[in-house]
DNA sequence: GACTTTTGTCTTAGCACTGAGATACTTAGT
DNA sequence: ACTAAGTATCTCAGTGCTAAGACAAAAGTC
């Protein structure tokens, strides 16, 4: 959630317009539509999230373990991106829901597995196959080619900006 | 944020794996590279901005009302995508600090201006050029061609899938 | 085998937001 | 003028999350 601007404008007062290279300025004006662009996806997403009674966040978490299959908790919070204790929270949700049950690990009784449940699968099976064309449209001004480009472009951009903050570890 | 995959595998239980076209699963492949990328991207901005003790969301309208001028509350709502209220209680946060003043509206005696101090300037005077400085290196990966294509293509999905929601209204 | 360190999950407090509604003002219609 | 509808901001309760730490179990060290 940034914003950054490129015409800046300054009024009578008493500190000058700041002056910034182009290196920065294209990184500003990037990072401004990329933003922008995954919110506005975002806002389809949610939009159509929110028919199934879940929160993007519990959605992904049941996504995930529905294509996946059974991974334990520390699995699902390298994928989903939140901290240990949300997915606690989130796990918990799904589950009081009887969308997603806890199993033993046996080779680690620490851990536990999210797995779907039968309920869940149903869930699932009904909400995301519409779940996948409201995405598709979201992204439709975009020809087959253009997806092609940007994915490539994001994956390198993703992958240089994650290395470029040193392995980052969400707690 | 959302979750996909690509190849579904399915378990000895009594569902079985779903399939989907390839205008879906393209789809859901971009949106997860996106929004990969705006999060990776998104943690070297915040990891910039914490060490101004700001938020992201306080950085995002000074910055704002720094490269813009004097803003009505209601503009800084539209730039920033925050609800009303957020917008009231980040604004508040800065003024408190000092960093930002309250004004009155000539014309218009519900509204209300809000505008950089001195020592708000001071501030982003001193943190936007380091702030600067990071988001291009969060960039880096991609050569500037690159970049100039990223940006011409974030700004047609972006658009596209804002249009795709009726216009999106921010309570 | 007793030790430290690391790992996996859960607990708790706190926070930055949202959404709905309230309030105050403005604009348009009559 | 008076009313109705619209708009700008603020209030407030509720929420989904994080961060830090607690705890239990596992893995490494000697």
């Amino acid at each position: 959630m940034p914003v950054a601007s490129r015409a800046a404008k300054e009024h009578k007062d008493e500190v000058e317009t700041p002056r910034y290279d182009e290196r920065e300025t294209r990184a500003l004006g990037l990072w401004v539509v990329l933003s922008r662009a995954a919110a506005s996806v975002s806002s389809v997403s949610t939009a159509d999230i929110v028919l199934s009674e879940l929160t993007p966040a519990e959605f992904g978490v049941l996504e995930l373990l529905y294509h996946k299959g059974p991974l334990l908790l520390g699995e699902v919070q390298k994928k989903v991106l939140v901290s240990s204790g949300g997915v606690t929270y989130i796990v918990d949700r799904l589950a009081e829901r009887g969308l997603i049950e806890r199993r033993l690990c046996p080779n680690d009784r620490r851990a536990r597995y999210a797995a779907v449940t039968r309920k869940g699968k149903a869930l699932m099976k009904q909400v995301f196959p519409r779940h996948a064309k409201a995405m598709a449209d979201a992204v439709a001004s975009l020809t087959p080619e253009e997806q092609a480009q940007a994915h490539e472009l994001l994956r390198k951009l993703g992958l240089g900006a994650a290395r470029a903050m040193g392995p980052k570890v969400v707690k």
